[in-house]
DNA sequence: GACAAACACGAACGATCGTACTATTTTAAC
DNA sequence: GTTAAAATAGTACGATCGTTCGTGTTTGTC
């Protein structure tokens, strides 16, 4: 890798922790350049404008969700254990990619939820990809026998993304002791009622 | 009302829409001032701070929350139909009052879960005490005989928050046609799921 | 109608923002 | 080691930020 890549590399690790923050816009180029000790105008050059960089974090949060979510989950048997697997992994991915922010997905969407631009579609196709990742997963619980062949997989998927907002909200927000207990029980009721036996 | 209390009452009524567009640290006095026609040291000086002028939009906020959305819903009858009529018109107020960003707790929820200060802390407040507010409501169906007793009333409410945010991320950022289909369906599988006898 | 209080305005402040230029240093290829 | 390219630094710009201060204008009271 050359010596710019490098750097920018450097700078995008330290842009996705801030951005989880403070969020893609609250990211400032000012800021950023002081944590690193580089010089504004040469932080700048990376990127030729702020927006570009601000898609450039979105593609570099996507690739580390990838590396540190998807892939590891992939190593879990096909069905019900993955989801198992893919959901733990999700809850734990800030803390293993260093976000002090929280997950970095949950205060995009929520900041570009009304900012149409390339920035937004380049979250959102982030985000499809992701819901259409757990819904494919579903299938193959379905296929696996796992789960009932009546269930949604984009309703669980959905619903899935709601168990872990809500998780987000009561830990981060308010600092719910029970917020973790709170996460698994509503994922293990979804998980058994998308059961064929529901024995628990 | 006063002169002065009518025009902060304006401001703020213009503040809570910007800000679910942009957030709290979005807002600023300069284009407030602007939008209302006012100029930027006459509306400051109805607020000594900015943060002053965000606890008061929270603030604002929760009064016209108690207001379309707690206030009716006690209008239904007690248990179930009481959750049912509060969750419509929690799904609804963001329209109803005219938030062209969504809900504004939402935005600003994920945007102050970092971010200490007398604002988050009053956020905090709010939103700790409307998830009560549902808790108490399941526990009134559970005394109605319309829910199961051993259904956890915080647990319900928890799930109920996750059902919205789900939604919200489904139909805000994602455009999903099926948003509000979704939410419905996880809201009746929640409600059902607790019912003494899951007949639909 | 006088008068005090409340309210709004205009100008200016220091700071920080994103961005554009030019110059200097560092890297990599020959 | 020379040289062209790549990477970084320096400086400055217009704009906007929250905030302060002094001045004017409107309001409500006697």
């Amino acid at each position: 890798m050359s010596k710019g890549a490098l750097t920018r590399q450097t700078i995008l690790e330290h842009a996705i922790g801030l951005a989880s923050q403070v969020g893609l816009e609250g990211l400032s180029i000012g800021k950023l350049a002081e944590d690193l000790g580089l010089s504004k105008s040469g932080l700048f050059a990376h990127f030729q404008s702020k927006e570009a960089l601000q898609i450039q974090v979105v593609e570099f949060a996507a690739a580390r969700f990838i590396k540190t979510v998807i892939k590891p989950a992939l190593a879990a048997p096909k069905g019900e254990p993955r989801i198992r697997a893919a959901f733990q992994r999700w809850l734990k991915w800030p803390k293993e990619s260093a976000l002090p922010g929280g997950c970095f997905f949950v205060a995009a969407a929520v900041e570009l939820d009304d900012r149409p631009g390339p920035v937004r579609d380049k979250l959102v196709e982030t985000q499809k990809s992701w819901l259409e990742f757990l819904a494919n997963m579903v299938r193959s619980a379905i296929a696996e026998r796992h789960f009932r062949p009546d269930i949604d997989p984009e309703q669980f998927a959905h619903d899935t993304y709601g168990v872990m907002l809500a998780g987000h909200h009561a830990s981060r927000l308010l600092n719910d002791p029970r917020a973790g207990a709170r996460t698994r029980n509503a994922f293990e009721a979804l998980v058994v009622s998308a059961r064929r036996f529901p024995q628990t």
